[in-house]
DNA sequence: GTCATCATTTTGTATGACAGCAGTCAAGAT
DNA sequence: ATCTTGACTGCTGTCATACAAAATGATGAC
């Protein structure tokens, strides 16, 4: 018999798993910034674990795109270019829109009520301007939709794609105007789902992530312009990658 | 200068990848089955390489979800439940229309000829029925719109998630009708594309995958059934990795 | 057949070792 | 002073070994 469901004793979380949980929570909470190099003998000190389960759990994370191994280099955590953000709040739209269809047409009318109350809470919030609290409950509003759609694997992506720009996210908040614009698609968002428009809702909360994708990239754009002009003048900065500003593209 | 463009002295492989592509393709390809053990020292032996590298591989695999690891029962084939393909092939259905609809927008026209290549090719060897070439100038295909398209998240996305039903994918092939159904919906997306038609291109696509998903559900549910009945009477519990007598017989 | 008991595997983790690349820094050359 | 060179140091990648605890398998009792 394998579905050990009514165990008692239960046995001690695998150290990597600790690990790869707090390495993960310090990356996206911005602890360790973008580039940061993550040194193994360090991590293995401060987290007191050996370093096997030091490097499990960073090869966990490789596979996230939290962090870049080059090899013999060792682990750093992620940079994100341009590209990927463009790309990242593409596909986010995409998962977003469909999670928001399939709420508005199976959720039950409890599940929406609990919605917007989360939301109510959001609209509230936004006009106090307290960015960690907006964030939070974002956050839940989405986790919401989540668990009353019951997509494992949308729920899957969507987490790790927002781990990756959650910094740039975060920062997108504070472009002026946002707040305004995106509350009033938010509001067109949760309309149609208590009128149970799918496909309304569906097309608002796309433009509202394409605008937010809009915010980020202004604010991407920004500190990239203000870094490039900081490390012309300062010191020799110790890049690793060419990362070029603009047009990245190849030919 | 780190532009190693000149470097002479190859620098090897990192052993983990090779150990990381090859457990990869042998899952891919079916060379394990779902529910297979995979077992540390084995996989050492038939590798000629440490545990440590072995097991850093395995966590790699463990993200992509192609393993699943029991704590202290260690790793196994994943094996895949119905609400997982339908979940995947929902997913698929999305990333994939939006792929094909920037393809007919963007691709060139040398682009679009290349693929209707493929497709031709595809058209014609659907017609003798050679299901490995069927499915390899299938691969073909998407592939080509992924690097016409140069979206690095869609491509990487639709590899994970083909990668985990592969197997499914494959058997769906020959449920009988589903060739001709299909190569319908195909020539009607290659005619949109053609025709520069993305929104058309992309339902028509969506289509396509959804009825490809219920041909795999189809045969997943026909090989459920007859997995149960057997267990039923014959052996006992699902075996998960006896030394089958085909193959690399040990003990 | 079911259950308790013991032997054997196997995982999870730690430790120590070492070759070899990468970045650093100081001494010498220009 | 700046550039070059070469030695020095820091880390990674990999292996071997070890061992406790859990899981699996075998054995025998009821």
């Amino acid at each position: 018999m394998t579905g050990d469901i009514l165990r008692l004793t239960e046995l001690p979380p695998l150290r990597r798993d600790q690990v790869l949980e707090r390495l993960r929570n310090a990356i996206i909470a911005g602890h360790f910034k973008p580039g940061d190099r993550l040194i193994e003998r360090e991590l293995c000190e401060r987290m007191g674990v050996s370093r096997t389960s030091i490097r499990e759990a960073l090869r966990h994370l490789e596979a996230e795109h939290l962090i870049q191994v080059e090899p013999r280099r060792g682990p750093v955590v992620a940079r994100i270019t341009r590209k990927q953000i463009v790309e990242i709040y593409e596909v986010r739209a995409l998962l977003e829109a469909a999670l928001v269809r399939r709420f508005a047409e199976r959720a039950s009318d409890e599940q929406i009520a609990a919605l917007r109350g989360i939301y109510e809470d959001l609209r509230i919030t936004r006009t106090t301007g307290e960015v960690p609290r907006i964030v939070a409950l974002t956050k839940r509003y989405i986790e919401h939709m989540m668990d009353a759609v019951d997509h494992e694997l949308i729920g899957d992506m969507l987490r790790k794609l927002t781990a990756r720009i959650n910094v740039v996210r975060v920062l997108a908040i504070s472009v002026p105007g946002r707040l305004e614009e995106s509350g009033h698609e938010l509001a067109i968002v949760m309309d149609a789902i208590e009128r149970r428009d799918g496909e309304l809702a569906a097309r608002s909360l796309t433009t509202y992530v394409q605008n937010a994708a809009a915010a980020s990239l202004k604010r991407f754009d920004e500190v990239e312009r203000e870094r490039d002009s900081v490390s012309k003048r300062g010191s020799r900065t110790t890049r690793a990658a060419p990362a070029r500003s603009s047009g990245a593209g190849r030919k």
